[in-house]
DNA sequence: TACCAGGTGACTG
DNA sequence: CAGTCACATGGT
């Protein structure tokens, strides 16, 4: 399963059964329909946007992304490159008050101060410092890991997982929660675990195919299934109830 | 202008 | 367990 376009011939193509105003649990056929639109309307993504790359990047910056929009994060990634604060050491060392100013962009200024010195306090006690030796291990007890640290929870842990560590741990989040909710689709539960139970049971555990998936569902939801969605524009309109007019957004 | 954006932890019943 | 709230900036 090392090959994408392999995975995306062998996926359907076609919704298991046609919308309608109730929810039903999705099955296999819809899971791989969904990222058979998307992959088809918008191509591969590529995804987890940096400015200037790397593994602590992609630690900090999936903290600072909580609740944020990327361009706020940006602004703080560039301050803490231009301070030199760009290491775990470094945040460890920089005082609060420092922090906050450099941080101030991505919002909750105070809280993520503290979420970026216990990561720095984590990752330089237990690992030394290596997030290579983090990512060395097995996914659920990389999980387990990054869930003990406070200010890691479930998304930002798998991002972590996906996204730096290169491992198949698929990603949720409101906008996943949303697409799903709109196209009709009821997950038990309502839980960040049963979204991903779905997703894990439905697909392969291949790395690219959940990085590619998570973020094309983020470029479809961020441009057209807004909380006041553009169904007039949306290439999911037709095999969607609230596209169709059956249900409400 | 008010609303919104790739969450998390603390607290409540 | 499920619901509610504070946390805070910048764009539209």
């Amino acid at each position: 399963m090392h090959s994408p376009n392999q995975i995306i011939y062998e996926f359907s193509h076609t919704r298991s059964e046609p919308p309608a105003p109730h929810p039903i649990a999705p099955r296999r056929q819809d899971i791989e329909w969904l990222f058979t639109a998307l992959f088809d309307a918008y191509g591969p993504r590529n995804w987890w946007p940096t400015v200037h790359g790397g593994s602590f990047e992609l630690v900090v910056g999936a903290i600072l992304v909580q609740n944020i929009s990327w361009g706020n994060v940006e602004r703080a990634l560039v301050n803490m490159r231009d301070t030199d604060v760009w290491s775990f050491p470094s945040i460890l060392e920089t005082p609060d008050e420092e922090m906050h100013e450099i941080i101030r962009p991505s919002g909750y200024y105070k809280a993520k101060t503290r979420k970026l010195k216990e990561f720095a306090e984590f990752i330089i006690s237990r690992y030394d410092g290596d997030l290579d030796r983090l990512f060395a291990l097995p996914i659920d007890e990389m999980r387990e890991q990054l869930l003990s640290v406070w200010g890691i929870g479930e998304e930002t842990a798998d991002d972590i997982i996906l996204y730096g560590a290169h491992k198949p741990s698929f990603v949720i989040d409101t906008y996943t929660k949303r697409l799903l909710g709109r196209l009709g689709w009821e997950i038990r539960g309502n839980s960040y675990s049963a979204y991903q139970q779905l997703f894990h049971e439905m697909l392969p555990h291949d790395t690219y195919l959940f990085n590619e998936y998570h973020a094309l569902i983020d470029h479809h939801v961020a441009r057209f299934c807004k909380k006041k969605p553009l169904c007039d524009r949306c290439v999911l309109a037709n095999d969607c109830p609230v596209g169709l007019g059956i249900t409400q957004p």
